[in-house]
RNA sequence: GCGCCCGUAGCUCAGUGGAUAGAGCAGGUGCCUUCUAAGCACUUGGUCGCAGGUUCGAUCCCUGCCGGGCGCGCCA
């Protein structure tokens, strides 16, 4: 019995209850039953007794006797026992948990999806760095962690479009361009330019690809390297993060919002809903309206649109298309963007509190022998989404980046990541996974398979570290739909863990193939099952953050 | 000054109002003739930044303070 089919059983109990007149409450749609930490409490453990005391009007541990009395009709309970301040400690019946590692391998790759965003089109937005130069460092945790939050909402169902914003337009692009046609007439780059070693071979592709450009008037040449500099840079930053396995369904323009005349549309939208107005010769949208700071200027007095005009542009855009929710991940270096964003949504009519979702993420350090190293796009002395892969490995890298809370700033150490030891816990999951497969190998050497789930006698499980990591293999589906509704990947990396562990200690001290002169029986069969049940979930949950699960190590 | 994030073991960090706050690393002691020792067992280690409040119960929610990071452009 997995945890939602006890949760069942819980609500079940309680209407039995009310039914009988024991209990005078209404039925909570939402039970929460748990894995407690403490093993002498029982399989699972609800707080069900504590919550209903108030508006039952008797005392908690009262209620819990009588939800109690009734769980212990059932026949998939062995024992029921009241705790505490009114904890009900649940006790499953023999084999009741083995039923898990059934469900687990029936279900394959589909154990943990949920369909509790089935039906929800959502428009996720990360990434995003200017196309002025390769992807950074900084960038790298956020094609991880985006990537990983991408398929924890897919888990959950929903249907997610993964983009990318290219700032192909404004200043930073005159600088790039202007740097790009100084390396190409060997003179020394710009010091508002971009410095980086990249530049010089971007510049020749640009000539290579252009016979006469630089026979061109200076303005013609610019356009030329601002058009062709950035298109040889987006294609770089996409094969980039399609080689570290974070792939985009749309690379967005930004110089398409100002060429097809979406920000007049947008502009007179936002004019519409009267939220728009003139002063100091510039257009204003009056964001405070809708809580931000100060109003923002969408036209500036010199007739240019700001960037912040594109964004409103953008928003309108991403609406249009069709998705019910935006989502956009963004670095704390930009979280004084989300005030005048949230207004933008609002002036356009829209609700942000159900359209809109900023989610900031703490910066990265770059770390060297202990002691951080500073980062600059424009001196050039960053370091590279290739070169941290080139150090630790795709693996190690995404791994490490999703395992951390997106709230905490992070120390990027290429030594310390390409450790094979238990400082990088991929290894350890990695392990646990390439452990099983080899259990697995072995096995069906021996001539022995999983055989029909119908055969399978649970009833030979039942040893502590059996039930442990049962119980572990059951929370996956709850992990991975709590991952997605806080988008929080590193609670599946934190899991997986813990899964390995537990599986460790049950390898330990469980053998699973028969030794020596032994003979494989009922029990053999039901422990291959907890294995590649375990196999199963470990496969789940690192693919949801993109990281490869090896059958050999 | 205002806004957001962080402060938990020596270090790096988990912990969506529940029971005795956890993991890895570091330190110490053991376990491989048979399924992968990249493993396991035991062990040392805490005023959950400080002070109030909310309630049956607070590391978690609220207020104030202290310390650190980021942000507050007619830049992008």
């Amino acid at each position: 019995m997995t945890p939602e089919q006890l949760r069942d059983v819980v609500r079940t109990a309680v209407s039995g209850a009310v039914a009988r007149g024991t209990l005078a409450v209404e039925v909570p749609e939402d039970v929460v039953v748990e894995r407690p930490k403490n093993r002498a409490h029982g399989d699972y453990a609800t707080n069900i007794a504590m919550r209903l005391a108030k508006t039952a009007g008797i005392p908690p541990r009262a209620v819990a006797e009588a939800l109690a009395e009734e769980l212990r009709a059932q026949p998939s309970i062995a024992a029921v026992d009241v705790a505490g301040p009114g904890f009900l400690n649940i006790t499953l019946a023999e084999g009741a948990l083995g039923r898990i590692a059934v469900q687990a391998v029936s279900a394959g790759e589909d154990y943990g999806r949920t369909d509790a965003l089935a039906g929800q089109r959502i428009n996720l937005e990360f990434v995003s760095a200017n196309p002025t130069g390769p992807v950074t460092l900084g960038s790298t945790r956020w094609a991880a962690v985006g990537d990983a939050i991408a398929r924890l909402l897919e888990a959950s169902g929903a249907d997610v479009s993964r983009e990318y914003y290219v700032n192909d337009a404004g200043a930073q692009i005159e600088r790039f361009a202007r740097s790009l046609q100084a390396a190409a007439l060997g003179r020394p780059i710009p010091e508002d330019g971009y410095q980086g070693d990249y530049i010089e071979p971007v510049a020749q592709r640009v000539l290579a690809d252009t016979p006469g450009l630089l026979d061109m008037p200076e303005q013609e040449q610019v356009a030329v390297f601002a058009e062709k500099g950035v298109a040889a840079m987006v294609a770089d930053i996409r094969a980039t993060l399609e080689g570290f396995g974070a792939h985009f369904d749309t690379f967005f323009s930004e110089r398409s919002l100002h060429e097809s005349g979406a920000l007049e549309k947008a502009l007179a939208t936002l004019r519409e809903q009267g939220h728009v107005f003139e002063r100091d010769g510039a257009v204003w949208l009056r964001t405070t309206d809708f809580g931000d700071d100060k109003d923002r200027v969408l036209v500036k007095a010199d007739g240019e649109p700001t960037y912040f005009a594109a964004d409103c542009a953008y928003y309108l855009d991403k609406r249009r298309r069709g998705f019910d929710k935006v989502v956009i991940l963004l670095g704390a270096d930009h979280s004084g963007y989300v005030g005048r964003y949230k207004a933008l949504v609002a002036a356009a009519g829209d609700d942000p509190a159900t359209h809109l979702e900023i989610q900031i993420g703490q910066l990265v350090n770059l770390v060297r022998n202990g002691e951080p190293v500073r980062m600059s796009k424009r001196a050039g002395n960053f370091v590279l989404l290739t070169d941290l892969v080139e150090a630790v490995g795709i693996d190690a890298a995404r791994y490490a980046l999703a395992r951390a809370s997106v709230d905490q700033q992070i120390d990027i150490d290429a030594e310390l990541w390409s450790r094979k030891t238990n400082d990088n816990p991929v290894f350890y999951v990695q392990y646990a996974h390439a452990r099983i497969s080899s259990v697995l190998r072995n096995a069906a050497e021996l001539g022995l398979s999983l055989g029909e789930a119908g055969d399978v006698d649970v009833s030979q499980l039942g040893h502590e570290r059996e039930n442990d990591l049962l119980r572990a293999i059951g929370e996956f589906p709850r992990v991975l739909t709590a991952a997605a509704e806080l988008r929080a990947p590193h609670r599946v990396a934190r899991y997986l863990e813990e899964l390995a562990g537990t599986y460790h200690r049950f390898y330990d001290s469980c053998r699973v193939l028969p030794r020596g002169d032994e003979v494989a029986g009922p029990q053999t069969t039901a422990r291959l099952w907890v294995c590649a049940a375990t196999a199963t979930v470990l496969h789940n949950g690192l693919t949801v953050l993109g990281v490869h699960a090896p059958e050999r190590m």
